[in-house]
RNA sequence: GGCGGCGUAGCCAAGUGGCUAAGGCAGAGGUCUGCAAAACCUUUAUUCCCGGGUUCGAGUCCCGGCGCCGCCUCCA
């Protein structure tokens, strides 16, 4: 049984087999770096960050490229807005960028290319290009023919006759095609700009991708990713311009994530209906950990290919679904049943996820069936912790979810550090209505639990119930044990 | 106008020809409990937007509607 991938080349899910065996070559369109990222943003980055760890799962040994374009015209904008150059300005968001992804655990890329980095490379390659005769010249800025490509366009399913009837093209008459794109601009005054044979410019958008992922992985390899919107026409590009220079089949596997939408309509900067990944951290009434993991699942619970409407009360049921794991640790951890009277019962339960965790995964990276196979392991764990596990069982069911958890990135968090994470009074918190409850430290909570103990043990249960009263109104929940004593959580 | 996608329970969301339509959240009843909480058990779509068709058999394939969304311009 194999991978299979939806490949956005041929609309359908092919068998993944690497060019190398054993090795894999993917190149993600990362960012353009002029603002704070939003959950669109996260989005994608969290879905080759699963799509990645997954391969590693598989035990291909993988390279994993995901590049920031650090100069383009809203870097060059917003710098002008600013009185700031743009190289500070693409600097300063890039920082945000890692910032953010290090808050949502999104693992590094094997590389983090700098466009600006490449121009040389951009340079022999658009050179490539004109010495084939793909590009011209008008006032200085080179253009890529697509006249001359004939398959431009196979990617997004167009052709360019179908293009040229929608009439939202603004057609520049110095082209020879209006769909015929940028591989170099000339410079204008004040803006950045590096030395070419074809004057002082600045490379197109497209070019960087090609020139960055061969200069890494080589002028064939295995998997491009981005988001939807970027099908067309910039990965179409890509496909021009590279193949063109090589004659070689660029990439193998095309694999695009859908857009976060809010009320159904994307998400996007232009419509302004798009929260940052930022924001969503600042808002939340939890640290950095459990939002991080609570966006997460909420991300990871629709396949990636299918639009995902976002909202807090959404995000905040994903935070209630990862509570039932939690508290399931909770109870691992304490493995009270030395005998172990269901332990005999537990490996054939953790082979059959194993098995269906791994299909559904398999299955062009089908999260939220991989979720809901630990969801039933869950379950299935709690009846056998009911039936009696014994220390060592518990720690196996416990390391099991770790490690399917892994995967997605999820569960890694100690029952303590899930559930001591809440913030003290803020400001209003995203999504939670009403008055954010203040927090009592540990130590006090073990002491008025510790006298409601004592309270019960006397069936003083007036006072008992008193101290439960008062612990919840700091968000603090009681649950006692069948031996008299009690855990608490918040 | 061209191309593509989606429409499954109160909400979210899998399933793309064949056992009883996953899973989560929310709700109801029960077990447990001093009462709770948590957990567990039971329960919540005779039915998958509508109408035809193909098939022994269709959310699943085909045709025609309706509704929503995306791309065709920068965009994850």
């Amino acid at each position: 049984m194999g991978l299979r991938i939806y490949n956005t080349l041929t609309r359908q899910k092919e068998l993944f087999e690497p060019l190398i065996p054993g090795q894999v070559r993917m190149y993600v369109c990362g960012i353009t770096a002029y603002d704070l990222s939003h959950i669109g943003h996260a989005r994608s980055a969290l879905v080759f960050d699963v799509i990645r760890r997954y391969l590693e799962v598989k035990r291909y040994e993988v390279r994993f490229i995901r590049n920031f374009t650090d100069v383009d015209d809203k870097i060059i904008k917003r710098a002008e807005q600013e009185g700031a150059s743009a190289g500070e300005i693409s600097e300063r968001f890039i920082a945000e960028y890692q910032k953010d992804m290090e808050n949502l655990g999104v693992l590094p890329a094997t590389v983090e290319p700098n466009a600006t980095e490449y121009i040389p490379q951009m340079i022999t390659l658009i050179e490539r290009l004109v010495a084939r005769d793909f590009a011209y010249v008008v006032d200085g800025d080179l253009y890529f023919e697509v006249r001359r490509f004939p398959r431009y366009g196979r990617l997004s399913g167009k052709n360019l006759e179908e293009l040229l009837a929608g009439a939202r093209v603004e057609v520049d008459e110095r082209k020879r095609d209006p769909h015929d794109f940028a591989l170099w601009k000339s410079a204008k005054p004040g803006e950045p700009s590096w030395e070419s044979p074809w004057g002082p410019g600045r490379p197109g958008w497209h070019i960087e991708c090609s020139a960055m992922s061969m200069e890494h992985l080589g002028e064939s390899f295995d998997i491009h990713g981005g988001g939807e919107d970027l099908i067309f026409p910039h990965h179409d590009c890509e496909i021009a311009q590279s193949e063109a220079a090589t004659e070689k089949p660029f990439v193998r596997y095309w694999i695009h994530n859908g857009f976060v939408t809010i009320n159904q309509e994307k998400m996007s900067k232009s419509l302004g209906n798009f929260f940052t990944v930022r924001e969503i951290f600042e808002k939340s009434p939890y640290k950095v950990p459990v939002t991080a993991e609570a966006l997460r699942y909420f991300l990871l619970g629709t396949h990636y290919r299918h639009p995902l409407d976002f909202s807090d009360e959404a995000l905040w049921e994903a935070k209630r679904a990862l509570d039932r794991f939690y508290g399931l640790f909770q109870r691992l951890d304490e493995a009270t049943a030395p005998q172990g009277q269901a332990d005999a019962l537990l490996p054939a339960v953790l082979e059959r996820v194993r098995e269906a965790f791994h299909q559904a995964m398999d299955d062009d990276f089908n999260t939220p069936v991989a979720i809901a196979e630990l969801q039933v392991l869950r379950a299935d764990v709690n009846k056998l912790l009911e039936a009696g596990l014994s220390k060592e069982a518990c720690e196996s069911a416990r390391e099991e979810l770790g490690s399917f958890g892994r995967v997605l990135g999820l569960l890694q968090l100690s029952f303590r550090e899930w559930v001591s994470q809440i913030i003290p009074v803020g400001s209003g918190a995203l999504g939670l209505t009403g008055a954010r409850p203040r927090v009592l430290p540990d130590a006090e909570i073990d002491k008025k639990v510790a006298r409601r103990i004592e309270a019960r043990r006397q069936k003083d249960f007036a006072k008992a119930d008193e101290i439960r009263a008062e612990l919840a109104a700091f968000g603090v929940t009681i649950e006692d044990r069948p031996d008299g004593t009690s855990r608490w959580k918040r």
